[in-house]
RNA sequence: GGGACUGUAGUUCAAUUGGUUAGAGCACCGCCCUGUCACGGCGGAAGUUGCGGGUUCGAAUCCCGUCAGUCCCGCCA
């Protein structure tokens, strides 16, 4: 007897005998005819049971309703000629029934529809609160196989083809001072001592690396207890890889052949390699991001210069004031944006305001060539002045060139929004392209306005560029991103592992030797024994299969992901605890539990 | 911490913009039909319009508060 699954339902088994478990996938009522929706959600089966031979049977299947789990015994056979269905994956085989067995009913009618329910939008609280119903709805069984296949695909890569081992890291562990915000636990044994979960195995995977495990990988859950987006999730799935005697190229050939894998396993998709590489500063300067969407051009063009003595205040004061103009320059704009939407109160203006943008410049690029643009620049700039933009933005009739003048990360921010606004309105975006692209030559560390002082833009492990070490302060790092997109998917960089060094880092972020002793002595201490050279990158697991999923939101990849609140609706969790328990952790509540 | 949007039968939506008894599809229940494939036919039940308050002769609709969800800013080395 065969078991059971969508792959041995076709011709060639006609005649063959199957069990079959699954879901009722439709309500029928009618003709002793079932779908069986099969327990490794593989496809849907027809079964079809005959009142003379299967009495039972028939009036059984008659009365199923939809979501009721069955046993089906009977013999795999052709489908009658009239009663073909090209949409049952199946194809032309059905299942003529000895015998159909109810497992379980549903006692309850179904807070949402799940078998027809592709077609409609369920309202997200529903689907989270009965998640596992959710998960029986072919988008999300589909999402949650493709991450299984992502996961498995690089396994076989990692360890089969490349030799990687995996070591599993704590995730009791201790809070570290940069970075994200700690979940921490209290200890029992401990009195007024606390866990923290990791943020990411990087200090773990770095210690393996002095261990001598060099070519060391992790599927790792990672916690951050800071705000959710769209994106993000307060408990999130790193692939974590660490290698040790690599440079950085030769990481970045590994993690290329690695990505093409994964989208050729999975997707079906040849990409070539090697993958565009980008500065930091390149990026910034041409896109304005450090992970853009190269899907689609619309390249920013600095005219700080051309700008930079004329008579509007807000061009040339911006860039006296150590900031910069720039313009986003956008082809057939002209006709296709209107002013109402760039001025005071629009969508674009709003766009570029919620960035922290002052306001939102213009020049329209008639046809003939001639400008219309708002009073400040008409009066302001010298004809010269406006030719030159024109030339150095490549204008052409019907462009449309929106300003941006500021502080540098401002008019980054607003013109990169902009931008992707324009994008996807404008249907610039291919969504069959799959770019990805390495950012690289990351800065060490980057100014923070509110604790004034410098931090690690990337993490305070990060090795610099050798002959950058002088100055730590301008130094760039060894540090490098993967865009997929215009998401960032992972990042990297060569670790120090030279404990002066390292010290230094410590140094210039401000943390003091007796708190770097404190909190990294550990990590000090290791780099005195030998350590090798090593690096390697960490992968949003959970991002990149939603983007490979085609969903927008990351909660889409996840079994049971938390709400914006960071809640879980299934199981009602974060709860309060009995007063004995927080006794015993040694925790006095100051908060009166929510019911 | 801040901004925006949403909340109406089980569910997805509607309700002529403040006016009679809040409607429809699907689901659910009953009967009929019995090779269907979004089957079909007849009938039925189903609502404190998230919750609390206010304005009004009258509130799903307007106002205030609150809860929940979503998107965004801050935040996320």
């Amino acid at each position: 007897m065969r078991s059971h699954y969508c792959g041995h339902l076709r011709t060639e088994h006609i005649g063959e005998t199957v069990t079959l478990y699954g879901w009722v996938d439709r309500r029928r009522d009618h003709g002793g005819v079932i779908f069986i929706d099969l327990r490794d959600r593989t496809g849907i089966a027809q079964v079809v049971s005959d009142p003379e031979r299967t009495p039972q049977s028939y009036e059984l299947a008659n009365s199923l309703r939809n979501e009721y789990v069955v046993k089906v015994t009977g013999r795999i056979s052709q489908r009658p000629e009239d009663s073909l269905n090209p949409k049952l994956p199946t194809g032309d085989v059905e299942i003529y029934a000895d015998e159909i067995e109810l497992l379980n009913a549903v006692r309850k009618q179904l807070p949402f529809q799940v078998s027809t329910a592709e077609t409609e939008t369920v309202k997200e609280e529903l689907r989270l609160k009965y998640r596992y119903l959710d998960l029986r709805r072919d988008r999300m069984t589909k999402n949650l196989q493709l991450r299984h296949a992502v996961i498995k695909a690089i396994r076989r890569f990692l360890e089969d083809t490349e030799g990687f081992l995996e070591v599993e890291t704590p995730i009791l562990t201790r809070a570290t001072p940069e970075g994200a915000r700690d979940f921490l636990l209290p200890s029992r044994v401990n009195p007024g001592q606390w866990f923290a979960l990791p943020q990411s195995p990087q200090l773990f995977k770095q210690l393996l690396m002095v261990s001598g495990f060099d070519r060391y990988y992790q599927i790792a859950r990672c916690f951050r207890d800071e705000d959710l987006r769209a994106d993000r999730q307060p408990e999130f799935t790193q692939l974590d890889i660490e290698m040790s005697f690599m440079s950085v190229d030769e990481i970045i050939a590994l993690n290329e052949k690695l990505i093409c894998h994964i989208f050729k396993v999975v997707k079906g998709i040849e990409l070539s390699t090697p993958f565009p590489r980008l500065t930091y500063a390149d990026a910034m300067n041409r896109y304005g991001s450090d992970k853009p969407d190269t899907r689609y051009g619309l390249e920013l063009v600095d005219v700080s210069e051309i700008v930079k003595d004329c008579g509007f205040k807000v061009f040339s004061g911006s860039v006296k004031a150590g900031g910069i103009v720039k313009i986003l320059p956008i082809p057939g704009g002209n006709d296709q944006i209107s002013n109402v939407r760039i001025k005071p109160g629009g969508d674009l203006f709003n766009e570029a305001t919620n960035a922290g943008a002052k306001g939102l410049a213009y020049i329209r690029v008639r046809d003939d060539m001639t400008i219309d643009t708002i009073g400040a620049i008409k009066d302001n700039l010298s004809d010269e002045q406006k030719q030159d933009i024109l030339a150095l933005t490549g204008a052409q009739p019907g462009h449309l060139l929106l300003f941006g003048a500021g502080d540098t990360n401002t008019v980054n921010k607003t013109l990169d929004r902009l931008r992707q606004v324009v994008a996807k309105e404008m249907g610039l975006v291919d969504p069959d392209k799959m770019n990805l692209l390495w950012i690289t030559d990351f800065p060490m560390f980057e100014w923070n306005a509110d604790e004034k002082r410098l931090e690690a833009l990337h993490h305070p492990f990060t090795a610099p560029f050798p002959e950058d070490v002088d100055d730590l302060k301008t130094a760039r790092a060894q540090a490098y991103d993967i865009v997929f997109n215009g998401f960032e998917i992972g990042g990297g960089s060569l670790r120090i592992y030279q404990p002066d060094i390292q010290q230094q880092v410590f140094d210039t972020i401000g943390l003091s030797q007796d708190e770097a002793t404190d909190k990294f002595g550990f990590l000090l201490e290791a780099l005195e024994y030998g350590t090798p050279p090593h690096g390697g990158i960490a992968y949003g697991l959970d991002r990149l299969v939603m983007l490979l999923a085609g969903e927008e939101s990351i909660r889409d990849a996840i079994a049971f992901p938390k709400t914006q609140q960071a809640r879980c609706l299934l199981t009602n969790a974060p709860s309060g605890v009995e007063p004995k328990q927080l006794q015993e952790l040694h925790v006095k509540s100051t908060w009166k539990d929510k019911k």
